[in-house]
DNA sequence: ATCCCGTTCCGTACGATGTACCGTACACAG
DNA sequence: CTGTGTACGGTACATCGTACGGAACGGGAT
């Protein structure tokens, strides 16, 4: 899977697939529901690549196939996957607005919390977040996470670039993170120790006086969070500066 | 492919790889470059998707497998047209440093050769980057970014740490306009058409009430640049707000 | 000239995958 | 009790990456 994302086809057949109840089950108990946490369950303890129909079937009791009654195909699942998954990231619309502190605050803890959904479901990176799945959950945490920022001198416009920036820094970061530990996870090195096996290949045959800047500047970072990237620190770091630039812009008014 | 990356087993040999000169060709006249050329112009034209060894060996006039006699497989593969890729960037190491004005439109012209290369090769976006690919075009183009943030009152570690937000927030704003692309390339709708047909069906089920705050500015944004979502102004808007940020923490001491 | 051996090429085959197609068997309305 | 719509799922197909092992070649040693 990977680069798909065909939207299926039809838009209505989506649009009905993620707003409703899914609560009718056939003679064998299957459910959207159901097909659709099981499909989590196994993305979030083996990957995207170990889900496939026919292990989502299998752990069902149930034949391949008969999945494809309640779900339209694999991309429409992963649709729903998504949706789900941003079920879980409030408890209600209001928890980011009503955070204590201002909206900075607030903004700090919708980035927290992305950035630990990403930890739980890393597999949602992998899915390539086409025009976003308009789904109830989805909008529900657009609507949370806008709020905060209501009432503090931004635009309409603003309020929505601002948290499209915020979201993007968080999705990117959290996609390096993914990547080291999917990496940690395969081959069983961490990652300074991936660096120690690779590092003698490297020297003979890298010229570190071509790179001058860059090989200072990756020692030091290197040395700093041992390993070449710490993904916390570049989450803190970011967020940091993306808030003093929102701030400022809210100053020169 | 999409989420898969083993790191291919052995470093030693991945790094030989991206740093051979791969000159050698057999009696067929086959090349490591020709076959890493070969598959980024089906990536290009056609997706990642359409990338497959078959297509490759059948462009190239050649067995399937024989392409393995020169790349060990499929992820190796792609390593090296992602850091072939990279060597597009830049014609030389001081293009960005040597650029007119300071270091804030050094970045934005870094910013805006990495937009290019993602519009123009889509597909790395599909890769998951783990543990950046060491290769050396890569480095080269980790030092050419580096070296105008050099002696503006960074530490090493802000000067990694900034350059690898502004390349965050390209990337992310990148894929999703890729992700806008792919559905309008595969649904033969625009944006709007998009929207166009699918409002009716969630109109019915979703009660705008529950969501004052997200319809008004999803509203707003939306009708600001015609769909839902504008990349292009997501990246200049975002940029503008780390540039600020980054300069009140070197204003700060 | 002959042999040998290392390398390159590649045909075949295997185990995956998503899902189209179509028969079967059940639940419920009449 | 019977008729019919729906849920279920077995089989099959195209596609993928690539393991395996044989064929074909080029060049060095005899």
């Amino acid at each position: 899977m990977d680069g798909k994302r065909s939207s299926g086809g039809d838009p209505a057949r989506s649009v009905a697939l993620l707003w409703g109840s899914h609560t009718k089950a056939g003679r064998s108990g299957l459910t959207v529901r159901a097909i659709v946490e099981t499909a989590i369950g196994i993305a979030d303890a083996e990957g995207l690549d170990a889900l496939s129909m026919r292990r989502v079937a299998e752990r069902l009791g149930v034949g391949t196939m008969s999945l494809y009654t309640h779900v339209p195909g694999k991309i429409e699942l992963t649709d729903l996957m998504i949706d789900t998954a941003y079920g879980q990231l409030y408890d209600d619309v209001d928890a980011p607005s009503s955070q204590p502190g201002g909206w900075r605050e607030a903004m700090e803890f919708v980035a927290a919390r992305n950035w630990d959904l990403y930890l739980r479901h890393p597999w949602m990176l992998q899915i390539v977040t086409a025009r976003p799945v308009v789904g109830p959950n989805a909008s529900l945490k657009y609507e949370a996470e806008l709020r905060p920022l209501e009432g503090i001198g931004l635009s309409d416009i603003e309020m929505d670039s601002v948290l499209t920036l915020i979201l993007t820094h968080v999705e990117g970061t959290a996609r390096i993170r993914a990547s080291l530990d999917q990496v940690q996870q395969s081959t069983g090195m961490s990652e300074t120790e991936w660096w120690l096996v690779s590092a003698p290949a490297l020297e003979k045959v890298m010229d570190a006086s071509r790179f001058p800047v860059a090989s200072r500047v990756g020692q030091a970072a290197g040395q700093a969070h041992n390993g070449a990237t710490d993904p916390a620190h570049a989450l803190d770091f970011g967020l940091a500066r993306i808030l003093d630039g929102v701030a400022a812009l809210i100053a020169g008014r």
